[in-house]
DNA sequence: TCATGGGCTTGCAACGTTGCAAACTTGCTC
DNA sequence: GAGCAAGTTTGCAACGTTGCAAGCCCATGA
């Protein structure tokens, strides 16, 4: 067993409450005292119990990212930032992946399973949809992340999908490309990051006097490379393949690339492909791939403040707010 | 605030003890009584308190994963297969980088700041040594992973470098290949994880009758893209540039593979390149990328066994087990 | 000499839970 | 019908910490 207050104390023949003052810095301590203290502390080792720390004071300084893959690198690349900002305000981050699966994220938000361990959560939906998360038991903060719709009565950051996606999209039109595709629609009516982006993607190509072909929108189950080469591969098996191509994230858009290489299609002069997260692969790909590139290290500090701020008492109405995001243009629609 | 057991208890007009059973599916509990605090259970939403059931037990069924970084593909792949088994045998895990950072290192294990609020460690040393470890006043169960030198009278996982490094060399040697070079050679001691590559590489391409050109090795900061592009940049610069690259992990090979196309250099024609890791980026980019290939699912399901095992009890020897490794040759070293 | 006050130290209780062991209640056996 | 065992319920204490408020001590000034 570890040393607690009561060992130090013996030893040093103070009570308990003493050394407590001592270790937590506090009001009048004589100078003989406390170096007496320190020094047993140091002898034995003490460390403060953080649980009964815990217990005791009904917070535990830590909070929960929860997010559906870490091994996403978006996701893996924001909980950096997150793991970071929170430091800077002294919160421990604990991190948590659901798979997306709809169990696991009510399990972790909504009925407070960890209710108690946490001081407040940041949560990235993929299942939970803004009706699920009203009607939410536990009263622990919770920052939404990403781009469910809002009206929830919880706070959000997120970035405007559909301007992002309208970005990309216009970024290859203004390429000279005419027959445009897009990949990572998605069928779930939850799912609202696709369907925003799809909406954004639709809008772009109308307002360019362009045509919308159905064959061109690719649904995906996942947003993973894999599914990103099988939608390319199809794409490129039609008797007429698009010209460019608007992936709703990276790794979609590395899939692709990957299956267009394959076959011979040269990119971005047969087909550009433009993605969207701006994770570091894509940098180091050949070529690079053009992205929209959303501030992850802005995301991060925004939610970690929010959550923050209600973890310091703050009980104004819950806000939405929105992230920067840029155009990165590289190799895959510019060439080299 | 939540309610405790206290609240239940005077609603369902029994006493905290029984709730308590109750809710630990205890003992004998008559069928109505148990249906009764059941129902005043779900009523008020009551869920046990973590923290307080901590303390109590001595024990939080959590455990620490300490990785370097998060976002490098390798160990995010590795939290993921950690977190699974983890949560198999009745464990939530906690994940925290150190950037290498000795200090923080140190921080996490060897003092024990976390000592009561985890009760083992899976942890994945980059600065601390052998000699650090030993010394190590807190009790907390850890497991080592990674490279680490032996020897230091904890549990350990790990796989044999020497021969995984051979292994790449003699790969690119079959392949014909003559004027070898590695990336990745680090010129801090305490980095075992490169020594002893760079040992294995050695020696393969002596047995074969080759020689190590002092030049062909160089050493990295870190193991990242961005150092993997710089050390090809000046491969490339040499007067007899090598015709094959061995990268200590796949993120410098991504890097290096991205300059040499960028230099107009054919991989693998002109120049092969293998990895090491196998993380999903190697196999989607162009080409693909040769590497080898560690059993992480493996090296995730001992680590937690062992730690399990531990905290059940197990007090023989620490043990040191090593892990599989394959050879995956792909597009970097074969071609297409 | 005694009251005053500030610096310093302390005991008690409580956070929500569970181990322990006692106590109570049945129903059954002899 | 008494005794006993098994089934059921309970009170107490403790895990290690900190908020609260009281109490101690000594120096100062009247």
């Amino acid at each position: 067993m570890s040393p607690t207050l009561r060992d130090v104390a013996e030893r040093a023949g103070v009570s308990i409450r003493t050394v407590s003052n001592v270790v937590n810095g506090f009001a009048h301590v004589a100078p003989a005292t406390r170096a007496r203290v320190e020094q047993v502390v140091a002898e034995l080792g003490y460390r403060p119990n953080t649980v009964a720390r815990s217990l005791r004071q009904g917070r535990s300084r830590m909070l929960a990212l929860v997010v559906p893959e870490l091994d996403v690198p978006y996701f893996a690349e924001l909980t950096r930032f997150v793991i970071e900002h929170a430091a800077a305000r002294g919160y421990t981050v604990v991190v948590d992946q659901t798979d997306g699966d709809p169990t696991r994220e009510r399990e972790l938000i909504m009925n407070g399973t960890t209710a108690n361990l946490f001081d407040g959560v940041i949560f990235s939906p993929i299942a939970l949809g803004g009706a699920d998360l009203r009607d939410r038991t536990v009263t622990t903060p919770v920052v939404l992340l990403g781009e469910r719709a809002s009206a929830v009565g919880l706070d959000h950051v997120m970035i405007d999908n559909v301007t992002a996606a309208g970005l990309a999209t216009r970024h290859l039109i203004e390429l000279g490309r005419t027959r445009i595709a897009a990949i990572g629609d998605q069928n779930d009516e939850t799912r609202q990051t696709a369907r925003l982006r799809t909406l954004g993607f639709r809008q772009a190509v109308t307002e360019a006097g362009l045509r919308v072909d159905p064959v061109l929108l690719r649904s995906t189950s996942f947003f993973h490379r894999a599914d990103g080469a099988a939608a390319m591969a199809e794409l490129l098996a039609l008797a007429d393949p698009p010209d460019a191509v608007f992936c709703y994230n990276d790794l979609l858009a590395l899939g692709a690339l990957r299956t267009a290489l394959q076959h011979g299609v040269r990119v971005p002069e047969d087909i550009a492909i433009i993605g969207f997260d701006d994770i570091e692969d894509g940098r180091y790909s050949t070529p690079s791939l053009s992205t929209i590139s959303p501030d992850k290290e802005q995301i991060a500090r925004l939610a970690v403040e929010l959550l923050a701020n209600r973890l310091d008492g703050d009980t104004t109405e819950p806000v939405e707010v929105p992230a920067d995001f840029t155009l990165q243009a590289r190799e895959s629609t510019l060439g080299r």
